[in-house]
DNA sequence: CGGGGAACTGAACGGTGTTCAGGTTAGGGT
DNA sequence: ACCCTAACCTGAACACCGTTCAGTTCCCCG
């Protein structure tokens, strides 16, 4: 019973889900699939493509209908999406946040941003730094989120929960800074 | 001629900065020792000890005196600080933006920044968020710019490092957004 | 001179990603 | 009905990795 890209795919995804990024290695991978680890290459090219197909399908799964008019919520519409789809499978921000910072994937959400803000007439040059500044906020919430919830889960450590900031408060203070910037020069 | 842990951390840093964190091995190092593997146990409970004490390092390297007076220029001066300690070493940003998330060090940045807040009268419950904000801001900028301008200069990848946001004003859009609040809110 | 602690050895254990020559199997065109 | 092509997979090996542990060496202090 011959696999395809999809079935493995969906297998790593479930893998990653159930028991974390550190299990996911090409040896247990293919014994989830009954096969042998080599047979993943004739899928994926490395672990490293692998990983960033995983990333594309959590940001997949995680998609949101948008209805946002204006444009400070339509960013907060797509930052929310983000972080949400990361925070629903096991260790997802850190598989999503690597492979974006590598450039081998994840980039749908850091386009619609730099549409939004295109669409609202942002100057050019403030476009890219705002987009940045954004997604690098969720990016790092959700991946300290995530972490310091796994390590409590886990025992061990004492770093509390309750001390984790409020994710829409920081959006906020982004998008009042942009907003700051606009109102003193606005149009172009 | 037996070494001490600061020789071990020493080299450790040298050979992260010569040769990457991907070289940065326990055999590797052990080698550039003149020592087996093993016998760096005897300095360092585990890798991830090690690589706390590396991350420390790094950031005690890159201490700047600090002069400003007025809070945003010395949220300016530390956030600057912790940016260029990070990229004067190589993969410094990715060493010390992991081991600053899983908790094992590199704490001195945020604990600054939360007491300069404290010390402008920023309300209570927006010290967090906003420290963590500046915090989040930085890791990612920094990890990002490191990561492409090492992937450019290996060749392959060709994302362009003209496009990386600059970094200052993005720190302005977050401080902007702080100010913004203070500004409608005063005092406690 | 003896003891003790710091530093280290050398081998082993159980993993990891990746490669490669070759084998198997399913489906479509003639 | 046949073959052939392409997709899929095997099994073994390679070169690494972090970590453990019993035993050894060496210097300093009392």
């Amino acid at each position: 019973m011959a696999h395809h890209r999809s079935d493995v795919l969906a297998h790593a995804v479930a893998l990653l889900d159930t028991h974390g990024l550190a299990a996911l290695t090409m040896r247990r991978l293919g014994a989830e699939l009954e096969v042998q680890p080599s047979a993943i290459y004739h899928h994926f090219a490395s672990k490293q493509a692998l990983l960033a197909a995983v990333a594309d399908e959590i940001l997949a799964r995680g998609a949101r209908p948008r209805s946002a008019e204006a444009w400070p919520d339509r960013l907060r519409e797509v930052c929310s999406e983000l972080r949400l789809a990361m925070l629903a499978v096991t260790d997802g921000a850190d598989v999503v946040a690597t492979v974006w910072a590598f450039g081998l994937g994840a980039a749908a959400p850091v386009a619609d941003l730099e549409k939004i803000l295109t669409d609202a007439d942002v100057p050019h040059a403030l476009v890219p730094v705002a987009s940045r500044a954004l997604v690098h906020y969720v990016f790092g919430h959700a991946f300290e989120e995530q972490t310091a919830r796994q390590a409590v889960s886990l025992g061990a450590v004492e770093r509390s929960l309750e001390s984790l900031p409020d994710f829409d408060l920081g959006l906020d203070l982004v998008i009042d800074g942009l907003r700051a910037r606009l109102s003193t020069q606005p149009g172009i």
